[in-house]
DNA sequence: ACGCCATTGCAACTTTGTTGCAAAATATTT
DNA sequence: AAATATTTTGCAACAAAGTTGCAATGGCGT
């Protein structure tokens, strides 16, 4: 149990310079709480960058194990916060993802982990993605 | 058990008029047996049509439930036959998917299936996608 | 405050995906 | 088998998404 880094020092404890673009783009992952995909960072009036910043911003976010991907089959993949101690290059998250089909809203799943799998002998994993979709309980009526 | 059904009638079984195009495709995913992407099959040189063709034929074969998609983080989603008996706008698989990251090959695995997952309140699943991403049985030494 | 190095924005470009429409191919009817 | 109706295809034109090189800017250590 720790206190929350700020946007400031997450940056810092990832050897990454403060910039305004990566101030403004980790506090949009922080304050909307969900996952974003690149559009709806470029969309966001609040971050007035260039699309190729965000572009690399968030590259380098993946990297540094600041951000993991969230697989899609609608070619929009979109990104979410680490809350463990993901390294630089090794994210280790067992939680599973939930994409709403009628809000969009993608969310990271905590409390439930991904269960192990057992694959065919040959093959080995290194990662594994669970991603439920359906109705989200913000859009249930 | 049932045999297999050829490529005339495949199509033809799900209302579609059969055409030079979507034999081609459709014989693809027979011979390869792995999941295609769009750029796949666009790059083979057996099958040369317009990209917007390639487009429509994925669209319909997934509406009637001929193919179904895998989701990706590469932006670069996946098709595969379906095996079962998947209704025209009504998918029901529960196999898991490999992604190697050394060859790319993408695997339907038939033989594991996606454990039934458990949702927070509120919250009603439609679909659940399991993909393992790691190294295949061709690629380990 | 200075200088070095990393980051950004811009321009130009490639790739990927979409839409409307006429021509061609397929299916249906006679 | 031919004529007609319907569907599908390819093309063109476009829109959106992603990449690369480079000069200008801004952050960081001294
Ligand atoms: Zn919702
Ligand atoms: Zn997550
Ligand atoms: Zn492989
Ligand atoms: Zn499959």
């Amino acid at each position: 149990m720790h206190t929350q880094l700020s946007i400031i020092d997450t940056l810092k404890k990832h050897n990454l310079s403060v910039t305004d673009a990566r101030k403004n783009i980790l506090s949009l992952f922080s304050q909307s709480g969900n996952a974003l995909a690149h559009a709806d960072i470029e969309q966001t009036s609040s971050a007035e960058f260039d699309r190729v910043t965000i572009y690399r911003t968030l590259q380098t976010f993946v990297e540094k194990g600041i951000i993991h991907t969230i697989p899609s089959s609608d070619n929009s993949v979109r990104y979410a916060l680490c809350k463990d101690e993901c390294a630089a290059g090794n994210h280790h998250h067992n939680h599973i993802h939930f994409i709403c089909d009628n809000c969009g809203i993608t969310y990271c799943i905590d409390q439930i982990t991904v269960p192990k799998i057992q694959l065919p002998q040959g093959f080995k994993a290194s990662q594994t993605d669970l991603i439920v979709s359906g109705t989200c309980n913000k859009c249930e009526q």
